[in-house]
DNA sequence: CCACTTCCATTTTTT
DNA sequence: ATGGAAGTGG
């Protein structure tokens, strides 16, 4: 029965076989984990298990659809259909939605995407009369975000005056007031926002025992990809789950840790054996992906971090080319070069468009690309960015579904109540926000009792509204006997949007219209989909897919052949047989948000980890030594993280060289360019040098935002890295001087209990606390 | 209330 | 450079 065995290392099939009890894969790149994580849910079920008692949370939902095929291969399609897999967004909005009652959400409740969280925090910090300029609305939810990811609720951080000490001292005061009313208005609109079906689910667990129960006895396995990047919350919830049986398989590589910046705790996976019992542990340390100067380079990199699980990923593939290094010397030039080389190895290799991947640090670098690309005839598309749902044409019309399916949702109606315009002006919304606030319920209700409030709306402003819920009324009749690509197709006919669109004739004004008419398309093939897997085909279940798809997961029908595009953080998990690796310059890549600790510059460079280890044959680093950013010339150093790769294992296709040195690919310019390219003058450009220069020494590049941001930071992150101990004494902002008497908790969650001399004893968390050691 | 103009920040990464 | 927000005149 187990060919599928065969082809597995002794360690994979170990980890294969492993069938109960708590166990933790350590998966190098490249290493297989796909292949072991999907043998192993196929054994499960061979076994015996059934699937409907098998939970898979992976980091995509293309990963999920990846693997549940694969499944189906080995155990068939029946089967492996009854699988729960998916991310953790995507499974906890599922079970939210049939469990939200007990939580006084309504079944429909809709999500609120990051636009539609900064918006709503926009209006509260309005409505508060607060300084726009202190409490940037996307600080303010990134902050908000890290409460609710560590489970810290709006009670919670009026209990807590660290966290409030914390906010005063970064010039925000009134932190919490802004959070309860977000939590508040969201909570009115029937609405959740990202970080909510985690932190909901986590309330759901724990306050309703039958609850967890219930799903306790469900999900008898469970099984967590990517298990570096889990935050504190999806922690608790996979803990709270595999509670009862103990049925747990993690999976990752603490080197591939890259979502700190939003709350990914990386201790979740250094603790996994203290966490459990009797932890048995698999490394995955052979990769099958990349060459050996590939897997070296690096290596070499990797090792510079101090904080690391111990292990040696190694290949038994041969050398293959070395990790080439391109100086250029403007970012167009670069683009020329990634274009240029990527051109000639598919002349040369006979390779696809499908072979290569681009990838950068922040998505602006994308343009420089796109037009060398462009110019040199290469398909490419670029993932991620502005996803598609996320087009102001698409979600107006997506804000007509939500508010059909949740009248409730603030934000949905926000956007299309005058949209396209119908005489409903910026005062008369806010009256009517005011008078929702008023009498405590959503806008829309005011809306349907007009007549029955007085908020000094003028009587032709009134008729408008009027015809507006009318409209809406009708609407909901209307989808009540029709699917959903109907009642889509329905209201974009009736309120005329692509008629306001028409008036448009550029060619982003054609775009959006089609960008409509994809999106019912999409619709169309939602429920088809959803049909012949006997699934949902409802609206509701249809935005649920929407607010939480990424850029992957909707595969674009045009069967073109692309050059992928995309930042290092989307490429996770993927690999390719040519990367190209692009801005490898100081204050780029490692980025200057990101070198004030030792702990945010060691994620910048499991990163660059990442972004190598995705490349199976060949990996070409790129840099530019003057760059357009913020639409000025600025000047680059050549990132740190060039220097830390071994030499053995690189070839500098370009030395370096000072600006007023000319201009590599400055003939470029010229009418003849393409000619210029092919003639054999210009094998000499790529002139190898044996030794690198001399590394200048970095000049202390402080920006001058950085001030601003540590300002707004707690200012003792790098507290993790000078290891605060019991004993130590500290000094503290406000409670003095103090002793540390114990520490408990991990990572960012670290709490440490403190004697202070005037205040007594006290509960601190680190990430929070102001805490200076001074002896 | 709307259309047009000017001004401003934006560039870290995303479910 | 560019797109969204805010301001101004009709």
């Amino acid at each position: 029965m187990s060919s599928y065995l065969d082809n597995l290392n002794d360690v994979q099939k170990q980890a294969v076989l492993q069938k109960e009890g708590a166990m933790i894969i350590i998966a190098g790149a490249g290493s297989g984990k796909t292949r072991v994580l999907t043998y192993r849910i196929a054994n499960l079920m061979k076994q015996g298990v059934d699937a409907f008692n098998i939970l898979a949370l992976t980091f995509t939902n293309k990963a999920a659809r990846e693997m549940k095929n694969r499944i189906a291969t080995i155990v068939g399609e029946s089967e492996a259909k009854n699988l729960w897999m998916g991310t953790f967004h995507s499974v906890f909005a599922r079970i939210l939605r049939s469990e939200a009652d007990k939580l006084g959400f309504p079944k429909n409740f809709t999500i609120y995407d990051t636009q539609d969280s900064v918006k709503l925090l926009g209006s509260i910090i309005k409505e508060l009369e607060l300084d726009t300029d202190r409490y940037k609305a996307k600080q303010v939810l990134n902050r908000i975000s890290q409460f609710k990811n560590s489970l810290i609720t709006v009670k919670a951080y009026d209990n807590n005056p660290e966290l409030q000490e914390a906010d005063r001292q970064a010039s925000r005061p009134k932190m919490g007031e802004i959070y309860k009313n977000y939590v508040d208005r969201c909570f009115k609109a029937g609405c959740m926002d990202f970080d909510d079906l985690l932190l909901r689910t986590n309330q759901l667990l724990s306050q309703f025992p039958e609850v967890l129960n219930k799903y306790q006895n469900k999900f008898r396995y469970i099984l967590v990809d990517e298990y570096q990047d889990t935050n504190h919350s999806q922690y608790l919830i996979v803990k709270a789950l595999s509670d009862r049986f103990q049925n747990i398989c993690v999976v990752g590589d603490d080197s591939q840790s890259i979502y700190a910046f939003r709350g990914a705790n990386i201790n979740n996976i250094l603790n996994f054996q203290r966490d459990f019992d009797e932890v048995k542990i698999f490394k995955l340390e052979q990769n099958y992906r990349s060459t050996n100067n590939i897997v070296q380079a690096a290596n070499s990199v990797i090792k510079n971090n101090r904080s690391k699980l111990d292990k040696d990923i190694w290949t038994a593939n041969v050398g293959g080319d070395k990790v080439k290094i391109m100086h250029t010397t403007t970012d167009g030039e670069e683009g020329r070069f990634v274009a240029r080389t990527i051109f000639d190895i598919m002349m040369q290799k006979q390779a696809k468009n499908t072979d290569f991947a681009v990838l950068y640090r922040t998505n602006a670098q994308s343009r420089s690309l796109e037009d060398a690309l462009r110019k040199q005839g290469v398909d490419y598309r670029i993932y991620g960015g502005l996803s598609f749902y996320q087009r102001k044409e698409v979600k107006d019309v997506l804000s007509y579904l939500r508010l059909l399916i949740n009248p409730k949702d603030e934000e949905a109606l926000k956007r299309v109540i005058n949209y396209p315009p119908r005489g409903i002006g910026q005062t008369t919304i806010e009256k009517l926000i005011v008078a929702a606030n008023q009498y405590n319920r959503p806008i829309y209700t005011i809306l349907e009792n007009l007549e029955k409030v007085n908020i000094g709306l003028n009587s032709g402003t009134q008729t408008k509204l009027q015809n507006f819920i009318t409209m809406m009324q009708s609407f909901q009749i209307f989808s009540e006997n029709n699917n959903a690509f109907d009642t889509a197709d329905h209201i974009v006919k009736q309120v005329h949007i692509l008629a306001d669109l028409d008036k448009d004739s550029t060619p982003e004004g054609i775009s959006r219209i089609e960008n409509i008419q994809e999106l019912l398309n999409g619709i169309k093939d939602f429920i088809d989909k959803q049909t012949e897997e006997d699934l949902d085909t409802s609206l509701t279940s249809f935005l649920e897919d929407v607010a939480l798809a990424t850029d992957f997961d909707n595969d674009k029908k045009d069967n073109k052949e692309n050059v992928s595009l995309m930042t290092i953080h989307s490429a996770k998990g993927l690999e390719f047989p040519y990367v190209f690796i692009v801005g490898l310059e100081e204050n780029l890549f490692p980025s200057a948000m990101s070198m004030n600790t030792r702990a945010e510059l060691e994620e910048e460079r499991r990163l660059f980890y990442v972004a190598i280890t995705r490349a199976e044959k060949a990996a070409y680093l790129s840099l530019a030594r003057t760059r357009f950013r913020w639409g000025k010339l600025v000047d680059a150093e050549p990132s740190r993280f060039l220097e830390e790769l071994d030499e053995n294992y690189i070839e500098v296709l370009a030395k370096p060289r000072q600006k007023n040195e000319g201009n590599l690919f400055d003939d470029f310019e010229s009418p003849n360019t393409e000619r210029q390219w092919q003639t054999p003058k210009n094998a000499i450009r790529y002139k190898k040098v044996t030794t690198q220069a001399p590394p200048k020494p970095r000049p202390l590049v402080v920006p001058k935002n950085l001030k601003k941001i540590a300002e707004n930071l707690s200012p003792n992150t790098n507290l993790f890295d000078t290891k605060l101990t019991v004993g130590n004494s500290v000094e503290h902002a406000r409670f003095g001087i103090g002793k540390v008497v114990s520490l408990e908790g991990a990572g960012p969650n670290i709490k440490a209990e403190i004697n202070f001399e005037k205040e007594g004893n006290k509960k601190l968390l680190l990430k929070f606390a102001k805490l200076k050691i001074i002896g």
